[in-house]
DNA sequence: TAGAGAGGCACC
DNA sequence: AAACGGTGCCTCTCTA
């Protein structure tokens, strides 16, 4: 046995890393000591659904406030049974980002979610509820080494934060590339390893008195841990790819991109990525630029580019966008295969600012094209399977209205009329005679949707290109119509200002920038829809659908429905979903397609 | 050679 | 009085 003693804080930890089979008697006695312990694992990647063909975990780590232990869980059976014997007798196991290890308890260690998922204290769901906030927007961070930073002691971030990076540099190899190649019991590794279920463990305590009561008293802590649990459940069994159909739009657009990047050569541009480049080169065919980013800069987005009456324009845009499309959906999904050729996306149950969702990897779900199924169509249900989407109608618009109690917007949902006409009315007056909607409707719905998103006449303009003088007038009349909606957002910026955030109905702590106070409604609206599809997914799993549940998409739950039970299924799982949030119903409805998920949008295109 | 910042764009 | 919120990912460019 190898033992390793770290300082923090004057404070001595000790590392005893286990090398033979007879060492294990120590992590025994140490299991059985510590009915709760900091649990991690180093593996060779992340693509822990590769079990059988080269991803294998590398070592299993557990740990209290003092004391870990590493094994050396790549070297045999008997090392890997440990640990799996310790996740089942522990009480509690203590982990940052704990999905991510119970995938690897899963597919490694052949123990299963339903054993670990229920115990799980993770410690990045704990750190969210106490604060949301990233680096970048001046918060403690969610990474295990920013939490350490901020709650622990930034030397010891550093040297942790810092290890692997020297270690790379060390085996000459990239910072990504070294976890399959570092030598087991390298000693600097076996520090780096040995050190976070500690910081686990400590954060855990650290943090948990650190949530707010409020959230306490309303169960959020133990709803975020069942949240998880479910969308790890929802991401296992993967999504079929349809490999053919995937491989197709490949080299469809490979081709494409290819034939515009020719284009876009002829006119001197030899990267249609460069805006430096396009910037010359239409500097040099003499066309104005003014439009500037953020920054300053000239910009060259594709409102400039539409802009330009010159043919290397349309090829850039064209060549552009296929490159990107590719890279992006097509490839990532085909690249993600597992050997039974499946695709699993990565949920992060509780991401944002605003408790959001985001899901990662193969499946980046939350940015497929709307409209049509040309991405959707890689993705298929089960052998005899249809896909299904049941989505929330008009969510965030109705939160808005049942938060804020407005009786006007109240009124307009529970009589079924279409609020962005009525908003139209308001600011341009009644409806012609004998139409079906009002002309102006069109900057009804900008102004409803900007500003339930915090904006004003001029994103209306902008956004939606609405003439500025009627967007003045439609905002304006907003806030004159909607007047419970202009009192609850005073009285969140008040809150705001007041606290430094605002808390929303299910006792969630919601920093608010006091110099951006008018960001509250939009922070409660949308962190209030997320909580309600997350009721629904916590309520579709006890109704037991999880097992053909797969994705959710902010106000959407994708599905794979046994075929002849699908219409029954989607109207029970829509039942379920379905919420009454203030007095107002958020009500759900169901699309059923054909196997693949693209197939639930062209029938209910085709319908239309 | 990696990392960070900037720009851009896909979505709700 | 007015104020567009939240993601992820790709690419280029500059810096250390």
């Amino acid at each position: 046995m190898q033992v390793i003693t770290y300082n923090i804080r004057r404070q001595t930890v000790r590392i005893n890393v286990v090398e033979t089979v007879m060492d294990l008697w120590g992590f025994i006695d140490f299991v059985e000591a510590n009915p709760v312990m900091g649990f991690d694992t180093e593996t060779t990647g992340l693509d822990y659904w590769n079990s059988d063909r080269g991803f294998r975990i590398r070592l299993a780590q557990f740990g209290n406030a003092v004391e870990s232990w590493v094994l050396p869980a790549e070297l045999g059976p008997e090392f890997r049974e440990a640990a799996a014997w310790a996740l089942r007798k522990a009480h509690r196991i203590i982990a940052h980002n704990g999905t991510f290890d119970q995938n690897v308890a899963e597919w490694c260690l052949g123990v299963p979610l339903e054993e670990t998922g229920p115990k799980m204290l993770c410690t990045k769901i704990t750190a969210h509820l106490v604060d949301p906030r990233q680096v970048k927007e001046r918060g403690p961070g969610l990474k295990l080494e920013e939490l350490t930073k901020f709650y622990i002691s930034q030397e010891l971030a550093e040297e942790v934060k810092g290890s692997m990076a020297r270690i790379a540099k060390r085996y000459k190899v990239k910072k990504d590339d070294i976890w399959p190649v570092v030598r087991l019991f390298d000693r600097e590794y076996l520090l780096y390893a040995g050190m976070d279920p500690i910081l686990a463990y400590r954060l855990f305590h650290i943090l948990y008195p650190l949530i707010p009561l409020r959230s306490k008293r309303k169960g959020l802590f133990s709803w975020e841990h069942r949240t998880a649990y479910i969308t790890a459940k929802m991401v296992r069994p993967g999504y079929l790819l349809d490999a053919e159909y995937t491989a197709a739009r490949i080299a469809e657009l490979k081709a494409e991109q290819q034939h515009w990047e020719a284009e876009a050569v002829k006119y001197g541009v030899e990267n249609v990525n460069s805006d430096k480049q396009l910037i010359e080169a239409f500097t040099g065919f003499g066309v104005k630029l003014t439009k500037k980013t953020a920054k300053g800069n000239l910009s060259m987005d594709a409102e400039v580019l539409d802009s330009i009456d010159h043919p290397l324009a349309e090829a850039v845009k064209k060549a552009t966008k296929a490159g990107k499309w590719r890279k992006t959906w097509f490839e990532a999904a085909f690249n993600g295969q597992d050997s039974q050729g499946r695709v699993r996306a990565s949920i992060n149950s509780l991401q944002a600012r605003t408790a959001r969702m985001s899901i990662t990897g193969s499946i980046p779900a939350q940015t497929f094209p709307a409209g049509d199924g040309y991405v959707r169509h890689c993705f298929l249900a089960d052998e005899g399977h249809v896909s299904v989407s049941i989505d929330f109608g008009n969510m965030e618009l109705r939160v808005m209205a049942a938060a804020s109690g407005d009786p006007i917007m109240l009124e307009a949902f529970r009589r079924n009329e279409d609020l962005h006409n009525l908003t139209a009315i308001a600011a341009f007056g009644p409806m012609p005679e004998g139409a079906e909607k009002h002309p102006m409707r069109k900057a009804g719905k900008g102004t409803n949707f900007t500003v339930c998103f915090g904006g004003g006449a001029g994103a209306v303009s902008s956004q939606w290109g609405i003439a500025e003088d009627d967007a003045k007038t439609a905002v304006k009349a907003f806030w004159d119509t909607y007047k419970g909606v202009k009192a609850f957002s005073e009285k969140l910026q008040k809150e705001a200002r007041r606290y430094g955030g605002i808390y929303t109905a299910t006792g969630r702590w919601l920093p608010v920038d006091r110099e951006r106070a008018y960001a509250a409604l939009n922070y409660y609206i949308q962190s209030s829809a997320r909580d309600i599809t997350v009721r629904a997914l916590i309520e579709l799993d006890k109704a037991g659908f999880t097992p053909w549940m797969r994705l959710v998409i902010h106000d959407e739950i994708i599905f794979s429905f046994p075929k002849e039970r699908s219409a029954e299924l989607t109207e029970q799982a829509a039942r379920i979903m379905e919420f009454v949030f203030k007095g107002l119903l958020i009500p759900a409805d169901g699309e059923i397609g054909m196997q693949s998920w693209g197939s639930v949008l062209e029938l209910e295109e085709s319908k239309h």
